[in-house]
DNA sequence: ATCATGCTTAGCCATGTCGCTAACTATCGC
DNA sequence: GCGATAGTTAGCGACATGGCTAAGCATGAT
């Protein structure tokens, strides 16, 4: 029943967040160091550091210290479960479109109330 | 910045959690009632309650209610924006994969320790 | 009218999350 | 070595989350 399944719960958790989605996108440009991902979301270096640690966990991103700098870059493959899991779903929904459309037209009427 | 983007955030936490992820399998199906999603679940109604809830807030499931019955069926088209982020950030981590290839090569020797 | 059913609300508890400050460690430049 | 820089760790506080029980309300069956 895929009840167990920590990778996507991590990874949908690590995306929840709009500071972590940012640094994500920061990522995509380029790799950068912690301090230049702290600048632009104004928090504090503790907190980004958690951030980072939670995309690290989740595996989106890759970290490696040189010296005292920490360079964090994105692990492009890591969205594939997250992916693949969607055009799961997708498929299934639908191929129950059919049999849901009358219900939900009926939901619509109703739920403007 | 698509700095807040909320539907974004709400749809990834929703996701998040695999009773909800279960709850939504279920419901591709076919519609429920609020007692038939339970039931698999081993959980109490009114934790199920506040899943739902959630699912509806990010506008995963549409729910009508019948006498005394709550029927709850998906919405496919909600996960659009999910899918719309995901090709986004593929197509910008692709486009800079020749230049971070190097970088993640660099990673992988060192992560090893 | 009465009772069972199905959902809902209120509220409790343990734990997790997200921000912070303060203090510490480790490098780099001089 | 000394001070600045980069990151890390520890721990706090406010609030959210996920589970529960107990009690309430509405509807359907008898």
């Amino acid at each position: 029943m895929a009840k167990h399944d920590p990778d996507l719960s991590l990874l949908f958790h690590a995306l929840a967040d709009p500071t972590r989605r940012s640094i994500l996108t920061r990522l995509a440009e380029t790799p950068a160091r912690v301090t230049d991902l702290a600048g632009p979301t104004g928090l504090r270096l503790p907190t980004v550091m958690r951030h980072l640690s939670v995309l690290e966990q989740a595996g989106l991103i890759a970290t490696s210290k040189d010296g005292r700098i920490r360079t964090c870059a994105i692990v492009p493959e890591a969205l594939d479960p997250v992916r693949t899991w969607l055009d799961e779903q997708r498929a299934i929904w639908e191929a129950r479109l059919d049999r849901l459309d009358a219900f939900v037209m009926n939901v619509m009427k109703e739920s403007v109330e």
